[in-house]
RNA sequence: GGUCCCUUCGUCUAUCGGUUAGGACACAUGGUUUUCAUCCAUGAAAGAGGGGUUCGAUUCCCCUAGGGACCGCCA
């Protein structure tokens, strides 16, 4: 038996969006549970549609969520001679022919079709004809000479036995009339030559198999295997497409997403291992397999992606998260000054117990970020006068201490709450307000310790008092 | 319209004919707490419908209904 491989076949007509990034997760992982390789292959063979920026897309944003593709990237395009070379050997053995109807001539029999219901399959006009038929001066398409009579059978991994029969299987075109290849002509040919030994891939391709695997068997190649992964499907139940909005790696990252949370969020979407929810790289790789892969269509749901980033942020190593941070807030917040960033760093145990993102760890140390705290006429409100006595009353003690510690402020917010007659709330929701701008925010003496000394003394004397 | 696929809590799913149908997220309630959270506990919540097969069906088969995909000289 050889070498398991698979492989991811984007096009690079647009940005790559979650399904096709969880399709590519299950080629990876399964290569990898069995040993195998996985190979990336650009479809590029659209040219009116391909573009570069898309292949780098691509490409980034399989790295960003941490899958590797072996060897070098196969780029389609450079390898139509081959697919045209196959096309005219097929003609060669009579699987195939040439046909000289008219785009238009075709257009109309499909419109006419669709008016009277019936279902469109091209007529065959030139299957059996002769070469001396054709017309001089029209460029012809080649079409596959698909099987007509009896049925055919996929074995698919996944699906099961799928019975379809032949006729409901046109002679779809294999070169266009300019001499280029079609999709499922260049695929059929690719996969093979690549070695491909499973072809794993969404549920829409289960009709492009069926063609592909006539050509297998036309050209008497080894067949591989296939599996069709249902798709996944948006809120309201369609399939998902780059439209949609939160459909594309940038959606997710962007609003601090972690690719490790994604990653984990997807291989648990449409597969499942008992009752496990949380997969580390290596055991998603030691499990993975093609029988935990479920055969109904699965609903993307963004409070699942949330609490699944929300349990790594919690449960990851800190440094990991804070390198993560860092990099999030270069490319999509501000950078962050580097006097600030060590007190982020220390700060980060308590920062993070409330968020579900990235952005959320961010939004919370803002206060330690900005260099002048801003106050909403709301939050000024609770600070009345007697609030404010409160505040210049710590301050002076504040700046006496030495060295601030849990247990010196300790000492001073009881006295006050103290001589003021107050709780804990009375004293402490007029600090957190002065010091944050906020009424909300991480305990008061995190707070506090976060910042400097000088940063606490001089944002308690700010305009607020 | 034709062909094919799918159907367990709102969502993702477990169950390899015998279970009080389990877990996770979300939700609700209570508790802890220094605000907001966290955390802990508890609760509500599902086999689309109808026929078979069987001692016994969520599980196997058929029908119906609903949903989806495909039907390009796109990939």
């Amino acid at each position: 038996m050889s070498k398991v491989a698979t492989r991811f076949a984007p096009s690079p007509t647009g940005p790559l969006h979650i399904g096709g990034v969880r399709t590519a997760l299950f080629n990876w992982l399964y290569s990898k549970n069995q040993n195998g390789n996985f190979f990336l292959r650009i479809e590029d063979t659209d040219k009116e549609r391909s573009k570069e920026e898309y292949r780098k897309q691509i490409i980034n944003s399989l790295k960003w969520i941490g899958i590797n593709f072996d060897g070098e990237e196969y780029v389609q395009s450079k390898k139509i001679e081959d697919h045209i070379k196959v096309a005219h050997e097929l003609l060669k053995r009579g699987s195939a022919y040439k046909c000289y109807c008219s785009p238009e001539e075709i257009e109309d029999q499909k419109k006419r079709a669709k008016q009277k219901k019936i279902p469109y399959i091209y007529d065959r006009k030139w299957r059996d004809k002769k070469e001396t038929d054709a017309p001089k001066n029209k460029k012809p398409v080649i079409r596959f000479k698909s099987k007509i009579d009896g049925t055919s059978i996929l074995k698919d991994l996944v699906q099961g036995d799928v019975e379809i029969e032949n006729n409901t299987i046109e002679d779809f075109v294999i070169i266009r009339n300019d001499g280029t290849p079609t999709y499922n002509l260049s695929a059929a040919v690719d996969d093979h030559q690549m070695d491909m030994t499973h072809i794993i891939r969404g549920d829409d391709h289960k009709i492009n198999t069926f063609k592909q695997i006539q050509i297998y068997q036309a050209m008497e190649w080894e067949l591989p295997s296939f599996a069709h992964i249902p798709l996944i499907h948006t809120i309201d139940g369609k399939k998902l497409s780059k439209r949609d909005k939160a459909s594309t790696l940038d959606d997710y990252s962007k609003i601090g997403i972690m690719p490790v949370a994604l990653r984990n969020y997807l291989l648990r979407l449409g597969w499942s291992y008992k009752d496990k929810e949380i997969f580390t790289l290596d055991e998603s790789i030691k499990h993975f397999n093609l029988k935990g892969i479920g055969k109904s269509p699965s609903k993307l749901d963004m409070s699942r992606i949330l609490s699944m980033n929300e349990h790594y942020i919690k449960n990851m190593n800190e440094n990991d998260l804070f390198d993560q941070l860092i990099k999030y807030c270069n490319q999509f917040k501000k950078e962050i000054k580097s006097d600030k960033i060590d007190k982020i760093k220390r700060s980060l145990s308590f920062l993070k117990n409330k968020a579900k993102t990235l952005e959320d760890i961010f939004n919370n140390g803002q206060y330690i970020i900005v260099d002048e705290v801003s106050f909403s006429q709301e939050d000024l409100k609770l600070v009345d006068e007697k609030a404010k006595k409160v505040i210049s009353d710590f301050r002076a003690q504040f700046v006496n201490i030495d060295q601030p510690s849990r247990e010196t402020l300790e000492t001073v917010i009881n006295g006050l709450i103290k001589s003021h007659d107050t709780n804990f709330k009375g004293v402490g929701q007029p600090l957190r307000i002065a010091l944050t701008g906020s009424k909300f925010g991480p305990g008061i003496y995190d707070i506090i310790l976060s910042l400097s000394k000088e940063e606490v003394g001089k944002r308690l004397e700010a305009k607020i008092i």
